[in-house]
DNA sequence: AGTTTATTAGAACAAATGTTCATATCCTAA
DNA sequence: TTAGGATATGAACATTTGTTCTAATAAACT
């Protein structure tokens, strides 16, 4: 929550009837539609609490769009639709390309202070490797393509199948996947290591 | 003949932009946008599918309204904001009155099988007292007020304080509140169990 | 005292916007 | 063949709407 400044009752009125609006008709009001509101009599009037709002960061700036004063909420709106993968293909961390993703996931990325959407995606997770991180069977988490630090739960390419490990050194300070379940073995990696992104989140539907 | 169920592929690719302009720019679209996307010369080209789309009750009737297109189903988007609660007031369990939320979260309420957003809210957890069940400290549940079978994690009300724990039956077949950690106490209620929701999903962030 | 800030008003303009009328082409069903 | 629907164009109109300029009043601050 962004407070640039304090705002005074009337701008904050004006502020409340603006995102009443939106959330009730779906459509911002207009000028005048916000004098009417308010009993006055000049669309000036309100155009002074729309600049003040929007120099504090509060209502999109517009340039003379219809209905265009959307609180910055809607604008940036913190929802997005990542893709939901089954198992990451395995070219997936290469490039950013397309694939398909027969389901996506709608999550607040704001909430896992995460800002790319585009380099964000979700896993479902199988099997039980995880629970000791407290991550079972059936959780989707939410990984981030960045760079990883030890200690970070990854998403991480091994044979071609992706497995969510987590990322530790052993004694010579090479990186190791080290499961969350000692009935799985820490994985040292053969050959090269590709990590796919870095978890940032989880959501679980109860069953 | 106006068939009212089926669209013709062009009907359908604008009710695709208007639905997507809305989700991206939290506007509808007004009818020269839409003419400018489709490379169409004319405003009047546009109008007639809106009519047409109007007519079969797909997007809303409007008079005169900038960007009024919008789409019916946008009332029934799937996303939702319910108040966080870091401690449930002692009274709510009783009526629903209002109460202070300082935040809100938003969920995919869809992803968790919830119909009604005004009874489900989310509730910070603090404490370890429910690990076992991978619930862990900081997580936020998805609580629905629906009735509690045996089995289900609940948010109950005990000495004012309120808390997750599993319901679960004892012996004689009373209910019980069991923590899912063996350092904590199986409680068995005094006289009243308050249950407050059950837990129908969790968002983590990791930290 | 003077100065700033918040608030409101009135008038007016330019652009954006929804809407209608007339017309034309192409395709399909009766 | 004829009729009608879907699609498209062009012109024009009436509001709606965002915006700017000027001005006034009251309260708070220097």
């Amino acid at each position: 929550m962004i407070q640039a400044d304090t705002l005074t009752d009337r701008q904050r009125a004006v502020l409340d009837f603006v995102q009443n609006q939106v959330e009730v008709t779906g459509m911002a009001p207009t000028v005048r539609e916000i004098q009417h509101h308010f009993g006055l009599r000049s669309p000036n009037s309100v155009q002074q609490y729309l600049v003040a709002l929007q120099e504090k960061g509060l209502i999109r700036p517009n340039h003379r769009r219809a209905r265009g004063n959307l609180p910055i909420e809607r604008a940036s709106s913190g929802w997005t639709e990542i893709p939901l993968l089954g198992a990451i293909p395995a070219g997936l961390a290469a490039a950013s390309e397309q694939f398909i993703a027969p389901e996506r996931v709608r999550v607040d990325l704001a909430r896992f202070r995460v800002q790319d959407p585009g380099t964000t995606f979700a896993l479902k997770v199988t099997g039980d490797s995880m629970t000791g991180a407290h991550i079972m069977d059936g959780d989707i988490v939410i990984i981030a393509r960045r760079e990883p630090k030890v200690g970070d739960v990854v998403a991480a390419l091994i044979d071609g199948e992706s497995t969510l490990k987590r990322l530790d050194r052993d004694a010579d300070g090479n990186p190791v996947l080290k499961a969350e379940n000692p009935r799985y073995p820490t994985l040292v990696p053969a050959e090269e290591l590709t990590i796919q992104g870095v978890m940032v989140g989880l959501v679980r539907a109860s069953k």
